[in-house]
DNA sequence: CACTCATAAGAAGAAGGCCC
DNA sequence: GGGCCTTCTTCTTATGAGTG
Protein backbone atom coordinates (compact mmCIF):
# COMPACT_ATOMS: atom_id res chain seq x y z
CA UNK A 1 0.00 0.00 0.00
CA UNK A 2 1.17 3.23 -1.13
CA UNK A 3 1.56 6.03 1.85
CA UNK A 4 0.24 9.14 0.19
CA UNK A 5 2.62 12.59 1.60
CA UNK A 6 0.79 15.09 3.47
CA UNK A 7 1.49 18.22 2.26
CA UNK A 8 2.90 21.40 3.98
CA UNK A 9 0.23 24.57 3.38
CA UNK A 10 2.80 26.90 4.04
CA UNK A 11 5.25 25.32 1.47
CA UNK A 12 2.42 25.07 -1.11
CA UNK A 13 1.33 29.01 -0.12
CA UNK A 14 5.05 29.80 -1.36
CA UNK A 15 4.47 27.74 -4.43
CA UNK A 16 1.38 29.41 -5.12
CA UNK A 17 2.97 32.85 -4.51
CA UNK A 18 5.85 32.10 -6.26
CA UNK A 19 4.43 30.87 -9.48
CA UNK A 20 1.95 33.99 -9.58
CA UNK A 21 4.18 36.59 -8.82
CA UNK A 22 6.95 35.58 -11.35
CA UNK A 23 9.14 35.34 -8.68
CA UNK A 24 10.40 33.22 -5.90
CA UNK A 25 12.12 36.11 -4.00
CA UNK A 26 9.00 38.11 -4.25
CA UNK A 27 7.08 35.33 -2.98
CA UNK A 28 9.44 35.60 0.19
CA UNK A 29 8.89 39.07 0.87
CA UNK A 30 5.31 39.02 0.42
CA UNK A 31 5.15 35.92 2.69
CA UNK A 32 7.39 37.52 5.16
CA UNK A 33 10.13 34.95 4.68
CA UNK A 34 14.07 34.96 3.20
CA UNK A 35 14.52 33.74 -0.38
CA UNK A 36 16.57 30.60 1.06
CA UNK A 37 13.25 29.72 3.09
CA UNK A 38 11.11 29.78 0.06
CA UNK A 39 14.17 27.71 -1.97
CA UNK A 40 14.17 25.29 0.98
CA UNK A 41 10.43 25.02 1.37
CA UNK A 42 9.99 24.59 -2.65
CA UNK A 43 13.48 21.36 -2.32
CA UNK A 44 11.05 19.76 -0.01
CA UNK A 45 8.27 20.25 -1.75
CA UNK A 46 9.56 18.64 -4.81
CA UNK A 47 11.05 15.67 -2.32
CA UNK A 48 7.44 15.09 -0.85
CA UNK A 49 6.40 14.74 -4.58
CA UNK A 50 8.83 12.94 -5.70
CA UNK A 51 9.61 14.55 -9.18
CA UNK A 52 10.81 17.67 -10.25
CA UNK A 53 7.90 20.62 -10.11
CA UNK A 54 10.53 23.75 -11.13
CA UNK A 55 13.40 23.60 -14.15
CA UNK A 56 15.44 26.71 -14.36
CA UNK A 57 14.52 29.35 -16.83
CA UNK A 58 16.74 32.21 -17.62
CA UNK A 59 17.38 33.55 -14.44
CA UNK A 60 14.32 32.46 -12.63
CA UNK A 61 12.19 29.29 -12.44
CA UNK A 62 9.47 27.69 -14.44
CA UNK A 63 7.06 24.89 -13.78
CA UNK A 64 7.46 21.50 -14.90
CA UNK A 65 4.33 19.36 -15.83
CA UNK A 66 4.50 17.79 -12.89
CA UNK A 67 4.67 21.81 -11.43
CA UNK A 68 1.54 22.60 -13.96
CA UNK A 69 -0.25 19.58 -11.66
CA UNK A 70 0.95 20.67 -8.57
CA UNK A 71 -0.27 24.31 -8.94
CA UNK A 72 -3.92 23.09 -9.56
CA UNK A 73 -3.95 21.30 -6.46
CA UNK A 74 -2.54 23.52 -4.39
CA UNK A 75 -5.02 26.05 -5.47
CA UNK A 76 -7.90 23.93 -4.60
CA UNK A 77 -6.30 22.45 -1.36
CA UNK A 78 -5.18 26.72 -0.31
CA UNK A 79 -8.70 27.15 -1.20
CA UNK A 80 -10.08 24.86 0.36
CA UNK A 81 -8.53 25.50 3.55
CA UNK A 82 -8.97 28.96 3.79
CA UNK A 83 -12.26 28.29 3.23
CA UNK A 84 -12.63 25.99 6.29
CA UNK A 85 -10.53 29.19 8.20
CA UNK A 86 -13.48 31.35 7.91
CA UNK A 87 -15.90 28.75 8.43
CA UNK A 88 -14.68 27.83 11.70
CA UNK A 89 -13.15 31.28 12.71
CA UNK A 90 -16.44 33.28 11.40
CA UNK A 91 -15.80 36.08 8.51
CA UNK A 92 -14.64 38.65 10.93
CA UNK A 93 -11.96 39.98 8.34
CA UNK A 94 -8.13 40.74 10.96
CA UNK A 95 -4.80 41.27 9.65
CA UNK A 96 -2.70 44.00 7.31
CA UNK A 97 -3.55 45.39 4.20
CA UNK A 98 -0.94 47.41 1.91
CA UNK A 99 -2.96 49.74 0.14
CA UNK A 100 -2.24 51.86 -3.35
CA UNK A 101 -3.91 54.83 -4.07
CA UNK A 102 -3.03 57.55 -6.61
CA UNK A 103 -3.82 60.87 -5.95
CA UNK A 104 -6.99 61.50 -7.82
CA UNK A 105 -8.70 58.45 -5.47
CA UNK A 106 -6.79 59.53 -2.22
CA UNK A 107 -8.32 62.48 -2.12
CA UNK A 108 -11.73 61.28 -2.09
CA UNK A 109 -11.67 57.24 -1.22
CA UNK A 110 -9.27 58.05 1.98
CA UNK A 111 -11.49 60.06 4.19
CA UNK A 112 -15.10 58.29 3.08
CA UNK A 113 -14.70 54.65 1.63
CA UNK A 114 -11.69 53.73 3.80
CA UNK A 115 -12.80 55.99 6.83
CA UNK A 116 -15.99 53.51 6.33
CA UNK A 117 -14.42 50.37 5.94
CA UNK A 118 -11.90 51.30 9.21
CA UNK A 119 -14.79 51.56 11.50
CA UNK A 120 -16.81 48.43 10.15
CA UNK A 121 -13.54 46.01 10.29
CA UNK A 122 -11.48 47.77 13.30
CA UNK A 123 -9.21 44.81 13.24
CA UNK A 124 -7.79 45.22 9.91
CA UNK A 125 -4.75 47.70 10.11
CA UNK A 126 -5.20 50.05 6.11
CA UNK A 127 -1.19 51.02 5.29
CA UNK A 128 -2.29 53.39 2.39
CA UNK A 129 0.50 54.84 0.28
CA UNK A 130 -0.56 57.46 -2.16
CA UNK A 131 1.43 57.48 -5.24
CA UNK A 132 1.83 58.01 -8.77
CA UNK A 133 0.12 55.45 -10.93
CA UNK A 134 3.79 54.08 -12.49
CA UNK A 135 5.52 53.40 -9.33
CA UNK A 136 1.64 52.04 -7.81
CA UNK A 137 2.25 49.27 -10.41
CA UNK A 138 5.67 48.55 -9.93
CA UNK A 139 5.24 48.35 -5.96
CA UNK A 140 2.36 46.00 -6.65
CA UNK A 141 4.98 43.73 -8.93
CA UNK A 142 7.67 44.33 -6.56
CA UNK A 143 5.19 42.55 -3.69
CA UNK A 144 5.30 45.49 -1.39
CA UNK A 145 1.58 46.48 -1.97
CA UNK A 146 -1.26 43.87 -1.84
CA UNK A 147 -3.62 46.00 -3.72
CA UNK A 148 -3.60 49.28 -6.11
CA UNK A 149 -6.40 51.36 -6.84
CA UNK A 150 -4.71 52.35 -10.85
CA UNK A 151 -5.15 53.00 -14.18
CA UNK A 152 -3.90 50.42 -16.93
CA UNK A 153 -4.73 49.46 -20.03
CA UNK A 154 -3.43 46.23 -19.58
CA UNK A 155 -5.88 43.33 -19.58
CA UNK A 156 -3.68 40.67 -19.19
CA UNK A 157 -2.43 41.64 -15.48
CA UNK A 158 -2.64 38.77 -14.04
CA UNK A 159 -5.36 39.52 -10.95
CA UNK A 160 -6.37 42.19 -12.29
CA UNK A 161 -9.64 42.94 -11.83
CA UNK A 162 -11.59 45.37 -14.28
CA UNK A 163 -13.36 48.05 -12.03
CA UNK A 164 -14.18 50.66 -14.79
CA UNK A 165 -13.57 52.08 -18.42
CA UNK A 166 -13.88 55.45 -18.27
CA UNK A 167 -13.21 57.67 -21.19
CA UNK A 168 -10.35 60.48 -21.49
CA UNK A 169 -11.50 64.37 -21.74
CA UNK A 170 -9.38 67.51 -22.22
CA UNK A 171 -9.89 69.61 -19.36
CA UNK A 172 -9.16 73.30 -19.77
CA UNK A 173 -9.70 76.68 -17.99
CA UNK A 174 -13.23 78.66 -19.32
CA UNK A 175 -12.93 79.92 -22.55
CA UNK A 176 -15.36 82.26 -24.62
CA UNK A 177 -15.46 80.00 -27.98
CA UNK A 178 -14.72 76.11 -26.89
CA UNK A 179 -13.86 75.64 -30.62
CA UNK A 180 -10.72 78.34 -30.51
CA UNK A 181 -8.70 76.69 -27.17
CA UNK A 182 -5.98 79.07 -26.41
CA UNK A 183 -2.47 78.91 -28.15
CA UNK A 184 0.76 80.22 -26.54
CA UNK A 185 2.99 82.96 -29.28
CA UNK A 186 4.10 80.16 -31.76
CA UNK A 187 0.41 78.59 -32.13
CA UNK A 188 1.40 75.74 -30.16
CA UNK A 189 -1.22 74.14 -27.64
CA UNK A 190 0.16 74.79 -24.21
CA UNK A 191 -0.04 71.09 -22.23
CA UNK A 192 -0.64 71.06 -18.53
CA UNK A 193 0.99 67.19 -17.99
CA UNK A 194 1.96 65.00 -15.21
CA UNK A 195 5.95 64.20 -15.17
CA UNK A 196 7.10 61.67 -17.09
CA UNK A 197 6.18 58.50 -16.65
CA UNK A 198 2.48 59.19 -17.15
CA UNK A 199 -0.35 56.98 -18.64
CA UNK A 200 -2.49 59.96 -19.93
CA UNK A 201 0.35 62.57 -20.80
CA UNK A 202 1.57 60.20 -23.73
CA UNK A 203 -2.15 59.69 -25.36
CA UNK A 204 -2.50 62.87 -25.02
CA UNK A 205 0.25 64.11 -26.99
CA UNK A 206 -0.13 61.20 -29.27
CA UNK A 207 -3.91 62.18 -30.28
CA UNK A 208 -2.25 65.48 -30.71
CA UNK A 209 0.35 64.37 -32.88
CA UNK A 210 -2.18 62.48 -35.03
CA UNK A 211 -4.81 65.21 -35.46
CA UNK A 212 -1.75 67.73 -36.21
CA UNK A 213 -1.93 70.26 -33.41
CA UNK A 214 1.04 71.72 -32.78
CA UNK A 215 1.50 71.10 -28.74
CA UNK A 216 4.49 72.55 -26.21
CA UNK A 217 4.44 71.18 -22.47
CA UNK A 218 3.82 74.54 -20.62
CA UNK A 219 3.80 73.42 -16.83
CA UNK A 220 5.01 70.22 -16.06
CA UNK A 221 3.83 68.74 -11.99
CA UNK A 222 4.64 66.30 -9.93
CA UNK A 223 1.57 66.51 -8.19
CA UNK A 224 -2.20 66.64 -9.06
CA UNK A 225 -2.70 69.85 -6.77
CA UNK A 226 -0.22 71.50 -9.06
CA UNK A 227 -2.01 70.31 -12.04
CA UNK A 228 -5.48 71.56 -11.24
CA UNK A 229 -3.93 75.47 -9.88
CA UNK A 230 -1.75 75.45 -13.60
CA UNK A 231 -5.28 75.10 -15.08
CA UNK A 232 -6.98 77.49 -12.96
CA UNK A 233 -4.59 79.72 -13.91
CA UNK A 234 -4.85 79.72 -17.67
CA UNK A 235 -1.51 78.21 -17.97
CA UNK A 236 -3.12 75.22 -20.08
C1' DC B 1 26.78 44.51 -12.72
C1' DA B 2 22.27 43.41 -11.07
C1' DC B 3 19.10 39.94 -10.34
C1' DT B 4 17.49 35.37 -8.92
C1' DC B 5 17.93 31.12 -6.78
C1' DA B 6 20.88 27.56 -4.22
C1' DT B 7 23.78 26.15 -0.49
C1' DA B 8 26.20 26.14 4.02
C1' DA B 9 26.51 27.11 8.80
C1' DG B 10 24.44 28.39 12.78
C1' DA B 11 20.34 29.96 15.83
C1' DA B 12 15.84 29.36 17.76
C1' DG B 13 11.95 26.91 19.09
C1' DA B 14 9.02 22.80 19.52
C1' DA B 15 8.57 18.06 20.72
C1' DG B 16 9.80 13.91 22.97
C1' DG B 17 12.24 11.07 26.35
C1' DC B 18 14.16 10.49 30.77
C1' DC B 19 14.70 11.26 35.60
C1' DC B 20 13.40 13.16 40.11
C1' DG C 1 4.23 17.79 37.10
C1' DG C 2 8.63 20.01 36.39
C1' DG C 3 13.39 20.29 34.83
C1' DC C 4 16.96 18.94 31.75
C1' DC C 5 18.78 17.11 27.59
C1' DT C 6 18.57 15.60 22.80
C1' DT C 7 16.67 15.64 18.34
C1' DC C 8 14.32 17.63 14.62
C1' DT C 9 12.48 21.32 11.91
C1' DT C 10 12.58 25.75 10.13
C1' DC C 11 14.37 29.87 10.03
C1' DT C 12 18.19 33.39 9.32
C1' DT C 13 22.51 35.50 7.28
C1' DA C 14 26.33 35.12 4.31
C1' DT C 15 28.00 33.65 0.20
C1' DG C 16 28.27 31.50 -4.39
C1' DA C 17 26.65 30.25 -9.10
C1' DG C 18 24.18 31.16 -13.20
C1' DT C 19 22.02 34.37 -16.29
C1' DG C 20 20.80 38.57 -19.03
Amino acid sequence: MIRPVTFDLDVLRSFVAGVELGSFGRAADRLGRSTSAVSAQLKKLEEQAGVPLLRKAGRGLALTDAGETMLAYARRLLELNDQASVAVRGTRLQGRVRLGLQEDFGEILLPQVLGQFARAHPQVRIEARVARNAELLERLAAGELDLALAWDHDATRPHGVRLAELPLCWIGPAVTDPAAPARDADGALPLVAFETPCLFRGRATEALDRAGIAWTSAFISPSLAGLWAAVSAGLG
